[in-house]
DNA sequence: CTTCTAATTTAGAATAATTATAAAAAAATA
DNA sequence: TATTTTTTTATAATTATTCTAAATTAGAAG
C-alpha cells in the first residue's frame, strides 16, 4: 500500500470495511518514507502515541492479520520472541542485528543469484529467504 | 556429540552432572542415524514413548537450553508456533516443508556461495542463514 | 433520514509456550 | 558418612496470541 495512498478508498476496493481504527493503523504503517518492520507491541505503542483514541489490542491483531491475508503485510521469518510483519512485501531478505533487535531490508539485487543444488521429490520450491545477522564490528 | 558417544563421559567434561534425565535426553537426540530436528513438544513425546519414568517438562526445557549454550544443539529460526531445535550443530541451511511441517538439511555445499553484496557501515555479518521453504509438486 | 443486517470492535476469558520459584532429591566432595 | 552444590520437580507466573459474546458501527434498503 503506498505512502499517499486514499487509505479509505483502497480497503473498500479489496473488501475491507474503512472503519476508522483501520484508517489509523494505515496511517502509522503506510505513511512513511521508509518500510516499516514492527512486532505487534511496537505497532501498538506507536498507535498509541499518535493516538487520543486507544484501539483495541484484539483490533490490532485483527487488523494486522487482515492486512497479511490482503498481502499489504509480511509476516517475517525469525525465531524470536515475537512476531515481525514488514510492509515492504515484494521479494525481498533481511539483515537482523543481534544489537539493536532491528531488522534491515536486503533487496533481491542485493544478493548474488542463489543456486540451491539439492533437491526434494515430489516438492517444489516456493519461497528462498535469506537471514544475515550481523553484530557491531 | 556423537552417536556412539559416552555420553555420561562427555557431560562431566563439560561441567553438566551426568543426571539420568540428561543421559536419557542424549540418548533420544544423539543414538540415531540422521540429525533431529525437533520442538519441545515432540521431543517430550518421543522421551515418554520410550522412557518408563517421567522426565518433568521444565526439565526438559532446562536440558534442551543448557546443550545449546554448551553447543551440542542448534536453535533454528523460523517463524512459527513452535521453536525447532537441532542436533546439526555445524553450519548450514533448511528446508522447510510448508505441507508436512518438517525441516530438512541443506549442506552448506549444496548451495551456491552467497555473495551479499550490500554492507552495514560499523556492522559485520555474523552468520547467513537461507531457509527455502517446499510444497508438494 | 430512519431501519435493518452484517461486519467490526471491544474487554476480558481462554490457551499455549515458556520461564521462574522454591522445596525435595541427587551428585560430587570432604 | 556428612556436607555442599547442583539438579529436578511440581506448580505458579508470565507472555503472546486467539477466542468469545456483547455492544457498536458501516453500508444498504426503504
Amino acid at each position: 500500500m503506498s505512502k499517499n495512498c486514499n487509505f479509505i478508498e483502497k480497503l473498500r476496493e479489496t473488501g475491507l470495511r474503512p472503519t476508522k481504527q483501520r484508517v489509523k493503523i494505515c496511517e502509522v504503517l503506510y505513511k512513511r518514507e521508509k518500510t516499516f518492520h514492527f512486532t505487534i507491541n511496537e505497532l501498538v505503542k506507536k498507535i498509541s502515541e499518535e493516538n487520543n483514541e486507544k484501539i483495541s489490542l484484539a483490533t490490532v491483531y485483527n487488523t494486522v492479520h487482515a492486512f497479511k491475508k490482503k498481502g499489504y503485510l509480511k509476516e517475517i521469518t525469525l525465531n524470536n520472541d515475537s512476531t515481525y510483519f514488514d510492509t515492504n512485501t515484494s521479494h525481498h531478505h533481511h539483515f537482523y542485528d543481534n544489537s539493536t533487535k532491528e531488522l534491515i531490508d536486503l533487496n533481491d539485487e542485493d544478493v548474488e543469484k542463489i543456486q540451491i543444488k539439492k533437491t526434494l521429490p515430489g516438492k517444489k520450491i516456493s519461497s528462498v529467504e535469506i537471514l544475515v545477522k550481523v553484530d557491531n564490528e
